[in-house]
DNA sequence: TGCAGTGTTGCTTC
DNA sequence: CGAAGCAACACTGC
């Protein structure tokens, strides 16, 4: 699900509910015992400590670097949310059904959410209210960094630049996709230590945009296709937050509520139809490419 | 009914 | 180092 516009429109629902608030208590039934999750809530030692320190604590911004979501709270701590494919943050009024050990939206809770079954982490807050974590999948990660220093840890040390930076140019585009001369272009855009935001339903759009092949190489794009592919990235990422993000598969905001860009497709998840590009008259065919599910056209994309 | 397919990324292998 | 394949997990939809 989330990219780029689906975790900056949960920062953003974040900003205006949360900021001010203070942490009360934490609750997970995570119980993994996956080495890679080890400094993640998702191991119930790990969560232990992440309780105590996060008890008491005032949540003072939230901020967005690349998809990760962070919740920056007092004492030099900072709460790191990463969705993977089916996490949702949601912000609402949840109780706790103690025999079950399950927590069910209140009559206030984000309602409109079907993923409210899927609740893996639950923050109480100072309101009477909560963040939830739902994650059906169970693929997401949270995890707890020091602020000063977040930005060297492991988690955020290789990431790329930020595609919607006023200062990121086509230039420095070019310079990093070039890194990787025989990549196809679609792997080499979602590669997030070139630059970040990026994901399959936005790679598919900003490529059926600019008439280009999802298996061009990086070594085959020339000056104006690059100018091109930028500046539709940064076009669509911004169409993308404008919509309130794609919840053609599950994505919801804080209240549950869905984005409308799916409306805006023209090739991810199109296959069999006709292309709408103007004058063509290609279809949308889908192809395995690196591991993904590529959609493009036919005819105009080459 | 059963099984292929799913938005991400981290690890392994070559 | 880079490229590619697959695993992590559990549900949806054909």
């Amino acid at each position: 699900m989330p990219e780029l516009p689906e975790v900056e429109t949960t920062t953003k629902g974040l900003q205006k509910e949360i900021i001010g608030l203070r942490i009360l208590d934490a609750w997970t039934d995570l119980t993994t015992k996956d080495k890679r999750k080890v400094d993640t809530v998702s191991n119930p030692k790990y969560f232990q400590k992440f309780k105590k320190e996060i008890i008491g604590e005032k949540v003072i911004s939230v901020k967005r670097r690349a998809k990760n979501i962070l919740i920056n709270l007092t004492h030099d701590k900072t709460i790191l949310v990463h969705l993977k494919m089916t996490g949702h943050l949601l912000y609402g009024k949840y109780k706790y059904k103690k025999k079950e050990n399950k927590w069910l939206p209140d009559e206030l809770g984000p309602l409109a959410d079907p993923y409210n079954r899927f609740i893996h982490v639950v923050l109480t807050l100072n309101n009477k209210k909560h963040l939830a974590f739902c994650d059906a999948r169970k693929f997401g990660k949270m995890t707890l960094l020091e602020t000063s220093t977040m930005h060297q840890s492991k988690h955020l040390k290789d990431l790329g630049p930020e595609p919607l930076e006023k200062d990121f140019d086509v230039k420095k585009f070019q310079n990093r996709l070039t890194l990787r001369p025989k990549g196809n272009i679609k792997t080499v855009l979602m590669d997030q230590s070139l630059v970040v935001g990026v994901g399959n339903i936005y790679s598919d759009e900003i490529l059926w945009h600019t008439d280009i092949h999802p298996e061009r190489k990086i070594n085959k794009i020339i000056n104006k296709e690059f100018s091109n592919i930028f500046k539709n990235m940064k076009k669509l990422l911004s169409k993308g937050i404008d919509f309130g993000g794609d919840s053609m598969s599950d994505y919801r905001n804080i209240y549950g509520l869905p984005g409308e860009f799916q409306t805006q497709h023209r090739a991810y998840l199109k296959a069999g139809e006709k292309c709408t590009k103007k004058s063509c008259t290609g279809v949308i065919i889908k192809k395995v490419i690196n591991n993904r599910s590529a959609h493009f056209c036919s005819k105009h994309q080459k």
